[in-house]
RNA sequence: GGGCGCGUAGCUCAGUGGGAGAGCGCUCGCUUCACACGCGAGAGGUCGCAGGUUCGAAACCCGCCGCGCCCACCA
C-alpha cells in the first residue's frame, strides 16, 4: 500500500495488466447459458473517436463489466467500421486523390507528399482501396489505444473491421442466401439519389434541410377543353418532365377538366388532367403536375397511374438531352420545345430552374412573381445537394412485405428505456419501399455476382452468376467466374462483373453474424453468443443499424438478433445543442482521460441515464476524481495496520452497516439488471460518502482500541463493506477499484464475483434486535450531525471536546441511542451525554470557553 | 400535422401517492491521527400554468404553454 496513493499513472499500470493475464478474454469453451454476448457498436473509422463515443461505450461497460462479475463469461468483441463514403471521402481529401475506375492499378503508386484539395490526383480503384486501408489502420490503432485508456473491457482478440475478409464473406454469403431465396431482387427503377457522389441512397440516410425557393405560379393551355391548368411549382425546370396533372377526386373547382387534357407551357406536350386522393386540395390551385421524377409523391402517383416516363435529369444532376418530336416527346410545336429545352439541357438544376423561370415570364405562361417560400428538402446526410430521383438498375432487399413481422419483432425486444420502442415502430410503419442496397462506390464490399454477354454485347442482368460459397469472399471486378477466363471480360460471349458495392449499413446490419462469425469453422462460436443478449447503441440510429439489424437476423437466422436494446443518449455541448465537429464544439477524448482520468471521465458518462441526452460538464468528471481519491483514502484508512477480524460482528452499529449495505447491494443489482448503470451508481456513491462521513468517523475509536477483542468486530466490518464498496464501484472505476482490491485481495477485482444481498443479510443477522439496531446507527449519526452543527456555528474545531451534551428525541431513539453510545462519545468528543423525551431530535452541547 | 421525451434550488439532475432532495456553485468555519483533490455547517425552490381524482399530488388523469428529438410535409 502507497504512503500516499494516487490516481496518476493507474491507466498504464492496470490496463497492460489486464492484457497480460487476459483479465477479459472470452472464454470459447463457455457453454451458451453462461454467455453474455454484446454487439457493439463498431465505430465509424473516418476521423476521430469524440465525448459522445466515450459516453456511451462507457454505459455497455459498466454492464459488461457488472455481468462478468456476475459469473457471466462476456463476449465483448470491438468492430471497426472501416467501409464505405465517410472512408472514400477521408481518403480523398487526406491524400489529395480521387478515384477513377478506368485507370489501371499502378503497383509502385505513391500518394503525393503535399495532397492538393484542387487538383486531385486520379488514381485506380485497388489504388484507392490500398489507401483507404492504409488509412483506417492507423485510425484504428489510435482508436484502439484510447479505448485501452478508457478501460473498456473488450476481449481484444476479437476485433474486427467491417472491410475485412471476414465481414465480406459473411456479407456475401449473406448476400447470396437472399438471392437464391428471392429475398434479394434487382431492379430498374426511380431510385433516390445523390447527384454529387452519384450513387443511390436509402430511405434510412436521408435527413430535411430547410431551403429557400421560390413558387412559381404556371398556367397549363387547355388542350382538348377550353379551361386552362393553373398550376403552382417550385420546381419549374422539370415541366419538361410532366406526364400529368392531377386534382383531388372530390375538387370541385376542377371538375370541367378531369379527363381532358392541357399542354405543359413551354414545350406544348399534351398531358391528361387526372385524380388522386393524396392530392391535397388546400395547396397552390389544388392542381399539382406530376414530372418523372421530381420527389417520392411523384414516383407514387406515377406508379398508380400507370403513367409514362419522360426523364430529363442525368446522374450528374444536369438536364440531359432529349429528343424532341420523337415517341414519347411530342409537341404540339416542336421547334419551341427544341429551342426552350437547349437553354436548359446541360445546365445544373438551379441554373435551370432559374433559366425555366426566365422563359416562362417571356413566354407569359407564368403568372405574377415568383414568390420566395421555405420548405424542407431532403438530402442525403453526407451530401450537399438535395437528393433526386432518378432511375437506375439497383439491388434492393424486400422489406414492406415484411412490416408486420418486424413490428412483432421490436415488441419481443426488451428495450431500455421502454419508450424507445416507439421510434422502431414509427419508423417501420413509415417505410415506403424496399431497402436499396447497392451503391455506385469503391470502398465497400462488392456484390459476389457475375452477368453474362450474349452474343450481341448485351449485358443479361436478369441471370446474376453467383460467386460459389468457397470463393468468398470475391471482387468481380478482378475475378473471373467459374467456367470462364480473365480475356471474355466484357467481350461478347463473355461476363460483366457487377460494378457496384453494397451500403455500409447492408454490411453493418449483420454485426451479430460477424461479431460470432457465422457461417465459420462449422458456427461452432456463433452458436455460443448468437442470438446475443444485447445491442447498445445511440437513439439516432434506431431506423438504421437496430432496423436492419432485426431485418437481417429475420431473413437469415428467423430469430431477434438479441434480446435487450440499450439505447443511449447523445452528449450536448452546455449550450444544449448536439456536440458536433462542425460547430468547432467537440473535445479531444484523450486530452479529457489524461486531465482528468480515465475513472473521473467514466464517473461523469455513467452518470447519464439510459437514453437521456447529457451536457458535457468538466464539473462532474472533477466530482468522479474526487470520488475515486476518496475510494484511495478511504481504503487506506481503512486497511492500514487493521487489527485481526473477529468471527462476528458483535456490536450492533457494525451489524446495522452491513445491514444498510445489503439493501444498497440489492437496489444497485436490481438497477444493473434493467440496464440502469446510472442509479446503480448513483445509489452506491451516496451511500459510500455517508460511509466515510459517519460510519468511519463513528468507529475509529473501537478501530484503534488495544483491546483486540473490541477491534475485532469493526476489523470485520470493515473489510467487508470495504470489500463490498470496492466491487460495486468496479463497473464504474475499474482502475481505482483494481488499484485499491491489489492492496489486500488475490486476482482482479473485475473476476471477482459481484456482492450478494443475500449473504451481506446472513452476515448481519436477522435477528429480533435488528430494527433497534438500524435505529441505533441513524438516531447515532444524526446526533452525531448535531454535535458536528453546534461546533461549526460556535467556530470550535471538530475535535474541541464537549463537556456536557443533552440528547431529547423520541423515546425509541434515545433507547436505541444506547447500542452506539460508546461510538458517538468518542466521535464527538463528549464527555457527558444526558437524555430527554421529547417530538424530535434536539440537542444541547455545552463547549468549554474558547481559549485566549 | 403525428409520435416520443422533458419542464423540480443559479447550474446538472434524482425523486412517481403522505417529510421538497443530492452534487456542483455561493457564504461561513475547521490543518480532526485516510483524505485541504479534505472536513463541518449555512443560505437558496409558489416542483412550467390551469383544472380534476384523492383524506392527501412534484408524482396519477385532462387541457394549455415552453423546450428537445424522431417521423410526415418538396405541388
Amino acid at each position: 500500500m502507497p504512503e500516499r496513493p494516487a490516481l496518476e499513472g493507474l491507466e498504464a499500470k492496470w490496463s497492460a495488466a489486464w492484457e497480460q493475464e487476459g483479465t477479459y478474454r472470452f472464454d470459447r469453451a463457455a457453454p451458451r447459458e453462461r454467455v453474455y454476448s454484446i454487439d457493439t457498436p463498431p465505430p465509424t473509422v473516418s476521423g476521430s473517436l469524440h465525448v459522445g463515443h466515450v459516453f456511451s461505450y462507457t454505459h455497455t461497460d459498466a454492464v459488461a463489466r457488472y455481468r462478468r462479475m456476475r459469473g457471466q463469461e462476456v463476449f465483448y468483441p470491438m468492430g471497426w467500421d472501416d467501409n464505405g463514403l465517410p472512408t472514400e471521402r477521408r481518403v480523398q481529401n487526406h491524400f489529395g486523390v480521387r478515384c477513377d475506375p478506368s485507370v489501371p492499378y499502378d503497383p509502385s503508386f505513391q500518394p503525393p507528399a503535399e495532397p492538393s484539395e484542387k487538383e486531385p490526383l486520379s488514381i485506380s480503384r485497388p489504388n484507392f482501396v490500398e489507401l483507404c486501408l492504409r488509412l483506417t489502420e492507423s485510425d484504428e490503432q489510435a482508436f484502439e489505444d484510447l479505448w485501452r485508456t478508457l478501460g473498456l473491457s473488450v476481449d481484444w482478440s476479437m476485433t474486427y473491421t467491417t472491410i475485412g475478409k471476414l465481414a465480406q464473406r459473411i456479407s456475401q454469403r449473406s448476400f447470396l442466401g437472399l438471392l437464391a431465396r428471392g429475398a434479394a431482387y434487382q431492379l430498374e427503377a426511380p431510385t433516390l439519389w445523390d447527384v454529387d457522389f452519384q450513387t443511390a441512397v436509402a430511405q434510412a440516410e436521408l435527413e430535411d434541410r430547410e431551403r429557400p425557393g421560390a413558387m412559381h405560379r404556371v398556367r397549363f393551355a387547355g388542350a382538348d377543353t377550353e379551361a386552362d391548368a393553373l398550376i403552382e411549382t417550385t420546381r419549374p425546370e422539370l415541366i419538361a418532365a410532366c406526364v400529368a396533372v392531377l386534382a383531388h377526386p372530390e375538387d370541385e373547382r376542377h371538375r370541367a377538366l378531369v379527363g381532358r387534357h392541357v399542354r405543359t407551357p413551354l414545350f406544348g406536350t399534351r398531358v391528361p388532367v387526372m385524380t388522386h386522393a393524396a392530392v391535397e386540395r388546400d395547396k397552390g390551385t389544388g392542381l399539382v403536375m406530376v414530372c418523372t421524377f421530381g420527389d417520392v409523391t411523384d414516383v407514387l402517383w406515377w406508379r398508380e397511374l400507370g403513367l409514362p416516363v419522360r426523364s430529363v435529369l442525368g446522374p450528374d444532376g444536369r438536364l440531359l438531352e432529349v429528343p424532341w418530336g420523337s415517341e414519347g416527346w411530342e409537341s404540339d410545336d416542336v421547334e419551341s420545345a427544341r429551342r426552350n429545352y437547349s437553354e436548359l439541357a446541360g445546365r445544373t438544376i438551379n441554373q435551370a430552374r432559374k433559366r425555366s423561370a426566365e422563359l416562362l415570364a417571356e413566354s407569359g405562361e407564368l403568372i405574377g412573381e415568383p414568390q420566395p417560400v421555405n420548405r424542407a428538402v431532403k438530402f442525403f446526410e453526407k451530401g450537399d445537394r438535395p437528393v433526386e430521383i432518378v432511375t437506375s438498375r439497383q439491388w434492393f432487399i424486400r422489406t414492406i412485405e415484411h412490416q408486420e413481422r418486424l413490428i412483432e419483432r421490436g415488441r419481443e425486444l426488451d428495450w431500455h428505456p421502454a419508450y424507445m420502442r416507439a421510434r422502431f415502430e414509427d419508423w417501420v410503419n413509415g417505410l415506403n419501399g424496399d431497402w436499396c442496397i447497392s451503391r455506385q462506390r469503391f470502398f465497400g464490399v462488392p456484390f459476389p455476382v457475375w452477368y453474362p454477354i450474349d452474343e450481341q454485347g448485351k449485358v443479361l442482368y436478369e441471370q446474376p452468376i453467383p460467386a460459389s460459397a468457397e470463393r468468398l469472399p470475391i471482387d468481380p471486378s478482378t475475378e473471373v467466374p467459374d467456367g470462364y477466363d480473365a480475356s471474355q471480360r466484357g467481350q461478347p460471349g463473355g461476363f460483366a462483373g457487377d460494378p457496384d458495392v453494397m451500403d455500409t449499413w447492408a454490411t453493418s446490419s449483420l454485426t451479430p453474424q460477424i461479431a460470432g462469425q457465422a457461417g465459420e469453422d462449422g458456427g461452432e462460436l456463433f452458436a455460443r453468443v448468437f442470438p446475443m443478449d444485447v445491442r447498445p447503441q445511440a437513439h439516432d440510429i434506431i431506423r438504421t443499424w437496430l432496423f436492419t439489424t432485426v431485418l437481417r437476423s429475420e431473413l437469415d437466422e428467423s430469430a431477434l438478433p438479441w434480446q435487450n436494446a440499450a439505447i443511449s443518449g447523445w452528449v450536448l455541448d452546455p449550450d444544449r445543442k448536439k456536440m458536433s465537429k462542425s460547430k468547432g464544439n467537440v473535445v479531444t477524448p484523450m486530452h479529457l482521460l489524461e486531465q482528468h482520468g480515465a475513472d473521473a471521465v467514466r464517473y461523469w458518462a455513467a452518470s447519464g441515464r439510459p437514453g437521456t441526452d447529457t451536457a458535457f460538464d468538466a464539473q462532474q468528471m472533477k466530482v468522479g476524481r474526487r470520488l475515486a481519491v476518496k475510494l484511495l483514502n478511504a481504503s487506506k484508512f481503512a486497511l492500514s495496520d487493521l487489527p485481526p477480524a473477529g468471527d462476528a460482528l458483535t456490536h450492533p452499529l457494525d451489524r446495522a452497516l452491513i445491514a444498510r449495505l445489503a439493501k444498497v447491494v440489492a437496489e444497485a443489482t436490481a438497477s444493473f439488471e434493467e440496464y440502469d448503470y446510472a442509479r446503480a451508481l448513483q445509489r452506491t456513491e451516496e451511500f459510500f460518502w455517508w460511509y466515510c462521513d459517519y460510519y468511519l468517523e463513528l468507529v475509529k475509536g473501537r478501530r484503534y482500541d488495544p483491546d483486540p477483542e473490541i477491534a475485532a468486530s469493526v476489523s470485520r466490518a470493515l473489510r467487508l463493506s470495504l470489500s463490498v464498496f470496492q466491487r460495486l464501484f468496479a463497473p464504474f472505476l475499474p482502475f481505482v477499484c483494481e488499484e485499491v482490491w491489489s492492496w489486500w485481495q488475490e486476482g482482479s477485482v473485475h473476476r471477482a464475483s459481484w456482492p450478494e444481498a443475500e449473504e451481506l443479510d446472513a452476515e448481519a443477522g436477522s435477528s429480533e434486535g435488528a430494527e433497534r439496531e438500524a435505529l441505533a446507527l441513524e438516531a447515532t449519526a444524526d446526533v452525531l450531525r448535531e454535535v458536528r452543527k453546534a461546533k461549526s456555528q460556535a467556530k470550535r474545531p471538530m475535535r474541541a471536546p464537549v463537556t456536557r451534551l443533552v440528547v431529547r428525541d423520541l423515546p425509541a431513539r434515545l433507547d436505541a441511542l444506547e447500542l452506539g453510545e460508546d461510538d458517538l462519545l468518542q466521535a464527538g468528543s463528549i464527555e457527558s451525554l444526558e437524555r430527554a423525551e421529547a417530538d424530535e431530535l434536539a440537542v444541547e452541547v455545552e463547549l468549554p470557553p474558547e481559549e485566549g
